[in-house]
DNA sequence: TCCTATAAGTTTGATGCCTAAACTTATAGC
DNA sequence: GCTATAAGTTTAGGCATCAAACTTATAGGA
């Protein structure tokens, strides 16, 4: 959105950056006159934006480009490997996970803890957080690599412009500081926080990962249904922040009551329980156990387990095709546990939205399956800090040359 | 698709030439001085763009203001009444409806001429169309006052990367090249053209209307049932421009079949005939005077008028509780025929919501009727025609002084 | 081996827009 | 009519871009 912020030369040179920037981003490693035909800019300015982002750290050059015919060999610009890392937290159920990443995505280091985040108090909690966040600082001095932000993913509400968790129910936090306790405990006061919603960084990790779709709705179901709404390459937040809250979308007036008061609300019908319930393998062992026991099962054509995945594909179907009509997406991704009973899901899934959505008939709806694992919000965490500084560079570079 | 552009002087003078504009559009008239102060620009360039600005008649100087103390007085500044109008256009299904709006949103002129658009073909409308849009054209030459652009309001899914009308069912029409055709047939080729969805254009004419919230989504049930969601003061229009569609959104698994397919859809629920339908008053009358029956039964507490009401009013809370969810939105705004059932929607509505929304505990959901008329969706699409101008009036200023 | 054509990257001067600060104009209060 | 204050204009300077000239590097042919 247009800020109300007067612009000066300045503003020219921040957006060009960026501009600049997010052509070197591309792998392939491109020259300096390569980036000045790509972005519409001359040789001279792409020099000197380069130039202040080698100084900074941003960029590195590489070999001199083989290239057939005569002239003079440009050198290959790249994403410093050893510039600004990002630390991604995720504060899940039962279970702790951090790690570094750099400027191109590429992992760097990793900790996953079992912890139980439920029967502490947010303040335990948060002390052990802010240790694991004091040991990727450590390991990232190691590496000799600066860390330019961190994003913290949790199981709930937040409002992005805060900071403040509003509400994590499988947590059983409310109104909880995150970004201002994290930012005290572990003494991190240069490093710009950015606190998220799991499911929206996921859905973050999903688009910057690979040459994936830069529109889609990325659908996780693991206790609670999240969904992260990526719309021309950005997330959709809503207007405070709480977006993308498909969990409690009416599938059936008739259906189980909800602890949030309705029924029949879509995490009732397809959650990962319910499905477990209906397909007959839900008892008191560890929830990834069920889940291999169900994959199990549908491999073997269990009826009841097909029977399951299928109900619940057709919820799905229901709440996603108002979803999709609404915003107009021309993907859904199914993450998480959607993610591994993909093979099932997709086909009736996609029937149903093909049926609901009115624009299919134009566009018609993808269903793909994620190909990230468990930790895409982790890494997507991590990916926000970084991104943050490839979608702006200028801020980063002007305080570091300072 | 947003190609990356690069950016100069030019693009500096081009932000701050709307940001001093919005700051003169608030019609209680501001020195050059308050602008400056208000934008955080120098008076020398605020000096300097409204001087370009007012050479283009974009604005205009006022009377001294009056203020107490001593000093020089300011010259208020204002949208030049007489400067570039708006140019909306309506292809309703049984009525073609024109007007010219002002920069300061005010109607300058407006036609209404009742037409059966959904029997001839298309080519027959379209010809009857630019000839009004040549009546409405030679009335502002009469005037004296340029046409800045045109917007063309139509009850169907607009793609609006290409203005193409892909399908309004109501009409019975189908890939219609609506921009194309209609600057052809009208000789438009200086002004640029707008074609979008009624609902859309509705959505937009409450946002610019006085000083409502920046934030809502917009319903508005005639015939089926639309939405407009504006979004931080802009129009979420979805990816290819399709985005809205609530009308088929399931409300009921077990209710109603629906044309499109499924069952139980909003627009057979709780939509304009469904509600005659159920309050017993459905018959062979003119549609208008169906629902001033309604009212009229309303206002005497008939059982079954006020039952129908209420259910509808659930159905509305169900499907829209799915939206404000989803985009976290604070506002329900009801219009057309729901804004004159307001006084019976509202509260039932509002109860709904309340229940189903998750976010409403820390954000209240907020249900008000659009104060605007039947003409709406009209004065939107003028608007949105003046707008385009006010958001971006450099390259219009250019374009004069050249 | 040297020359020529070609292309990458740098240097230089011009342009455009903004800012700061000085300057001019206008007004109230004394 | 003088002074203080505020609006609006003028002027000098800064900054980022661009265009064009210049330097550097390379292939291929004479």
């Amino acid at each position: 959105m247009s800020s109300p912020q007067p612009a000066g030369q300045h503003t020219v040179r921040r957006h060009n950056s960026a501009l600049v920037l997010n052509a070197i981003a591309d792998p392939s490693g491109h020259s300096r006159a390569e980036i000045a035909a790509r972005t519409g800019l001359t040789k001279a300015t792409v020099s000197s934006l380069v130039d202040r982002m080698i100084g900074a750290n941003l960029v590195v050059e590489g070999a001199a480009a083989v290239r057939p015919g005569p002239g003079r060999r440009g050198t290959a610009l790249y994403l410093a490997p050893d510039g600004p890392h990002g630390l991604g937290v995720e504060i899940g159920v039962d279970y702790l996970a951090t790690c570094l990443i750099d400027l191109t995505g590429e992992v760097r280091a990793r900790w996953l803890h079992s912890a139980d985040n439920r029967t502490p108090s947010p303040a335990r909690v948060l002390s052990r957080v802010a240790k694991a966040v004091r040991t990727a600082l450590a390991e990232a001095e190691r590496m000799g690599v600066r860390v330019g932000g961190m994003g913290v993913a949790v199981p709930g509400l937040v409002e992005s412009a805060t900071g403040i968790l509003r509400v994590a129910p499988n947590l059983g936090w409310r109104e909880v500081d995150v970004r201002g306790e994290l930012s005290r405990r572990a003494g991190l006061d240069e490093i710009p926080v950015i606190v998220g919603n799991e499911a929206n960084f996921a859905a973050l990790a999903e688009l910057w990962q690979g040459t994936g779709p830069r529109d889609f709705v990325h659908v996780s179901g693991e206790i609670g249904i999240g969904a992260g709404i990526v719309v021309d390459g950005g997330l959709f937040e809503g207007v405070f922040g709480f977006g993308g809250e498909i969990g409690h979308i009416m599938v059936d007036p008739r259906g189980p009551a909800c602890p949030c008061g309705s029924r029949g609300c879509l995490e009732r019908v397809a959650g990962q329980e319910e499905i477990l319930r209906q397909a007959g393998v839900l008892d008191d062992r560890e929830p990834e156990e069920l889940v291999t026991d169900l994959l199990e099962r549908l491999a073997n054509r269990d009826r009841k387990a097909l029977a399951a995945t299928r109900s619940a594909a057709k919820s799905l179907g229901v709440a996603l095709s108002g979803v999709v009509n609404l915003l107009d997406l021309p993907t859904v991704v199914l993450g998480g546990t959607y993610a591994r009973l993909a093979p099932w899901l997709c086909d009736p899934l996609r029937a149903e939205l093909t049926q609901r959505v009115v624009s299919s008939e134009w566009s018609p709806i993808e269903v793909i399956a994620s190909t990230l694992g468990s930790e895409a919000a982790v890494h997507g965490a991590a990916g926000s800090a970084v991104r943050a500084i490839l979608a702006d560079p200028d801020p980063y570079v002007t305080a570091v040359l300072a």
